[in-house]
RNA sequence: CCGGGUGUGGCGCAGCUGGUAGCGCGCGUGCUUUGGGAGCAUGAGGCCGCAGGUUCAAAUCCUGUCACUCGGACCA
């Protein structure tokens, strides 16, 4: 029975959420391992859900006045020591090359684990005047970093990303910079991604090495555990004095710049897939899906089903719509299953009875069956899809909100970190103290960010008592 | 890095008191099927993760190693 496959197929979430978890992931043909850990094979039905999302965020940042760069692998030993902070941030993660063919290196060379430090390079080289400022440079490309823990999407060695890093006269414009590239991905989460954000800025401790602010947009997953899935960070002009980066300003004073960086990478596919995934497989928005539509006729051998299906996927093609016809040899239940585990949001049946009588069955991931007229399925069909892309981001909101607790005390914080995880929002003193106390005593839960969006839950740092004007998000996190 | 589990055709597994590999699914071909993972027939495919060792003989026993996986520690 097809119940009793699918249950073979993917252990419940339910059951064990990590296993669930790997299961999707491999069903769903997104990835393969390859024969080095963490050095993971995104197969095309992954990539291509990478380059949808590369194409709106690539779009927003030339809008913006973006422009894209490539620099190397290959950073030398000394270049990354130049910036104390960022080398001691990183240097346990770093992979060597240490030869060229059979020769030792003379000085060894680190894979980026990220780039700031050949941006700063290149930026201490061709920026001379205030005119040459800004610099807004992004880059697409992969970094190395050697984890220990290894989860295809969430936690790889190498991986891929853009990295944005730009330099500015002034240090408000770098400020409002990391906030604007915040905004962009919030807007890549909530609108096109269907996860909503709590956004708001890293503690101290939390924040990115070498950085003096760090932002973020905190997503919330089905099992209560937080992912941050985007970044921004504001250097001030920390970088810049370790690198060098001067410029003459109007009034001839040589001055330092200030600058940003930013990333998002495919961390944020796995993201999608724990925000909206269930039993079945993944749910895709329509908005990323890499096929909206898939067309399964049925009893495709019988004159005129697989041309009416053709001329169906023609028209919804003209009209925008990603669609697919799957006119190969499997069974129709084969079908169904199937693109059910890969999340294709609308599903469109076509067979003899319908065709007579000039309409089609459509059937979304997210529930419900409807009869469609043909006539006119280019504009209904658009329909039905922004309808599942807003009834995802009602979940997924409806999840978030109810997996945000108020504590008050520290007894509340550790009870309700045991009990359901989830975010806990509390008032904070700002001491570090006590993001350590928090951690040693739930098992590792952190902080979250300091969001925008502050509310006055009480006087009183939830964590020592001491007086507290700064509310703060608390959970484990991905 | 610490602890548990697992590595045997593409996938899932059996075989582990040693004797040279088997099942289900999938895959190829043919016919019949087609509204929730179709049926019959026939065929192809594996030096058992890797490296040592013990033995007349190793998938099986021993040592090491690598990978995957779960939990923990760590973590821009």
């Amino acid at each position: 029975m097809a119940d009793k496959k699918q249950v073979e197929a993917i252990t419940s979430m339910e059951e064990d959420f990590a296993q669930w978890y790997t299961d999707v992931v491999k069903k769903a043909e997104l990835i393969d391992y390859s024969s080095v850990k963490g050095c993971i094979v995104l197969r095309p039905y992954a990539y291509a859900l990478w380059e949808r999302i590369q194409h709106y965020m690539d779009t927003r940042f030339k809008e913006t006045g973006h422009e894209n760069v490539y620099m190397p692998l290959l950073i030398p030993e000394s270049l990354l020591q130049k910036e104390k902070d960022h080398v001691n941030g990183f240097a346990p993660e770093v992979a060597w090359v240490t030869h060229g063919g059979t020769e030792q290196l003379a000085e060894r060379l680190c894979v980026r684990p990220t780039s700031e430090t050949l941006f700063c390079e290149h930026y201490a080289h061709v920026v001379q005047s205030w005119r040459d400022l800004p610099k807004l440079y992004n880059q697409w490309c992969s970094v190395l970093r050697w984890e220990k823990t290894t989860r295809p999407f969430l936690r790889h060695r190498e991986f891929l990303w853009q990295e944005g890093h730009t330099a500015h006269a002034e240090a408000q414009e770098a400020v409002d910079e990391a906030l604007m590239i915040l905004d962009i991905y919030a807007e890549l989460a909530e609108d096109v991604l269907a996860m909503p954000v709590i956004k708001g800025r890293k503690t101290e401790s939390e924040k990115f090495a070498g950085a003096q602010d760090t932002y973020s947009i905190e997503c919330m997953m089905h099992d209560g555990k937080a992912l941050q899935a985007g970044t921004t960070h504001y250097f001030g002009d920390g970088f810049a004095k370790a690198f060098d980066i001067t410029y003459t300003a109007k009034d001839n004073s040589l001055r330092h710049v200030f600058q940003s960086s930013w990333g998002v990478s495919t961390r944020i596919i796995g993201g999608i897939i724990m925000t909206h995934g269930d039993d079945s497989g993944l749910v895709l928005p329509p908005r990323i899906a890499p096929t909206q539509v898939v067309i399964v006729p049925v009893a495709s051998h019988k004159p005129g089903v697989l041309e009416k299906a053709a001329e169906v996927e023609k028209n919804l093609k003209a009209a925008g719509i990603r669609v697919r016809l799957d006119s190969s040899d499997q069974s129709p239940g084969w079908k169904f299953a199937e693109y059910e585990m890969k999340g294709v949001p609308l599903r469109l049946e076509l067979g003899p009875r319908d065709i007579e009588a000039g309409r089609c069955v459509l059937a979304k991931r997210t529930g419900g069956k409807e009869e469609a007229s043909l006539e006119g399925l280019e504009l209904r069909v658009p329909e039905a899809l922004s309808e599942i892309q807003r009834a995802m981001y009602d979940k997924a909101r409806k999840n978030l909100d109810s997996q945000i607790s108020v504590a008050l005390t520290l007894e509340e914080m550790v009870t309700i970190a045991q009990k359901r995880g989830g975010f806990i929002k509390t008032m904070w003193c700002g001491g570090a103290e006590c993001e350590e106390r928090v951690k040693d005593l739930t098992g590792g839960m952190k902080s979250r960010n300091i969001p925008f969006e502050q509310e006055r839950l009480g006087e009183t740092c939830a964590v020592c008592g001491k007086p507290a004007d700064t509310m703060l998000y608390w959970g484990f996190q991905y």
